[in-house]
DNA sequence: CGGTTCACCTGATAGC
DNA sequence: TGCTATCAGGTGAACC
């Protein structure tokens, strides 16, 4: 699932539970999710204190006082809970229902800290996700980190900086803006919003948003604008649904959103005054939904 | 090299 | 009820 808004709610949701407890124990129940677990994953982890939660792009990043930090990626189907309290169970206290997928628990973080024990449940039906650790000073060079492209949310994202990643691109814009390289954090579900937001077709080629001389058009820079304010209305709508999910159970990483074009094929285009209806198209194997209408 | 397709894995849902 | 087919928010590897 998770695209950087729900990675952004899941790091601000742990925070409180994880910032400066000390991991009594690090638990895996099984050796791998989509890779291996590190080596020694669990010996490195476990007696060590959290100082810190981070996130690059869809990947969270949880430093330890080791100098080492801890890097992991939710896929598609991968979510975060927490449990308060100690393991005993209590029933009918939500702090201590179990997971009703509880052989999708992967990995558990048994933390001690202010507000006493609680546990930091990794849930993952599908394995997609994965973890990895490294030294913090040579993050940027770990495979996972490497070459990721600008974060949307800061300003090194610019129109002139997409127009030099996009000039001479014949690849569509849905592709380009899929592509990790070019842009840090987006996923399916935020390319459709953002280009329905713009404006723009996305089967369109990249390159058509560069003038000749590599200087970006105006509809560039109107996309570099739709990107950035799809991700932080997102950001905003995770941060007020997280109060209801930690309430509910405990569960972080998949929120409600209502979506402008994901998600909506054959209902009206949501564009004042356009009064077309969104179609759905597959690219590169994976649904695009647009209005044909508003779209250029 | 740029771009596309495939593989990884389980669960939810639609249709018969 | 149960079977099958399809789809799902991601990404590295394999392939033209």
């Amino acid at each position: 699932m998770p695209e950087l808004p729900e990675v952004e709610t899941v790091k601000r949701g742990l925070s409180p539970a994880m910032e400066g407890a000390r991991i009594e124990r690090l638990e895996l129940r099984r050796g791998d999710l989509r890779f291996p677990f590190p080596e020694n994953f669990e010996d490195e982890v476990s007696g060590r204190t959290i100082i810190g939660l981070g996130r690059r792009a869809k990947y969270l990043l949880i430093d330890l006082d080791s100098g080492k930090t801890i890097i992991s990626h939710l896929g598609m189907s991968g979510s975060f809970r927490i449990e308060q309290g100690p393991v005993s169970q209590t029933p009918g206290d939500f702090r201590y229902k179990r997971s009703k997928d509880e052989k999708h628990d992967h990995a558990i973080f048994h933390l001690e800290g202010q507000g006493g024990e609680r546990r930091v449940i990794y849930n993952d039906p599908r394995r997609f996700g994965f973890m990895d650790i490294a030294d913090r000073s040579e993050l940027q060079n770990n495979a996972f980190l490497f070459g990721l492209g600008p974060e949307p949310t800061g300003n090194e994202l610019s129109a002139a900086y997409l127009a030099d990643r996009f000039a001479g691109k014949a690849q569509p814009l849905k592709g380009a803006l899929l592509d990790q390289k070019n842009v840090a954090g987006l996923g399916n579900i935020y390319v459709c919003e953002a280009l329905w937001r713009a404006h723009l077709m996305p089967v369109r080629a990249a390159k058509t948003l560069v003038t000749k001389t590599g200087k970006p058009k105006e509809q560039l820079s109107l996309l570099v604008a739709s990107i950035r304010s799809v991700i932080a209305d997102a950001i905003k709508a995770g941060g007020s649904s997280l109060r209801d999910h930690i309430q509910t159970d405990g569960s972080l990483g998949y929120f409600q959103h209502s979506f402008s074009v994901y998600d909506r094929e054959s209902l009206p285009c949501r564009t004042p005054g356009c009064g077309g209806t969104v179609s759905r198209i597959v690219q590169a194997g994976r649904s695009t939904f647009y209005c044909p209408d508003c779209q250029k």
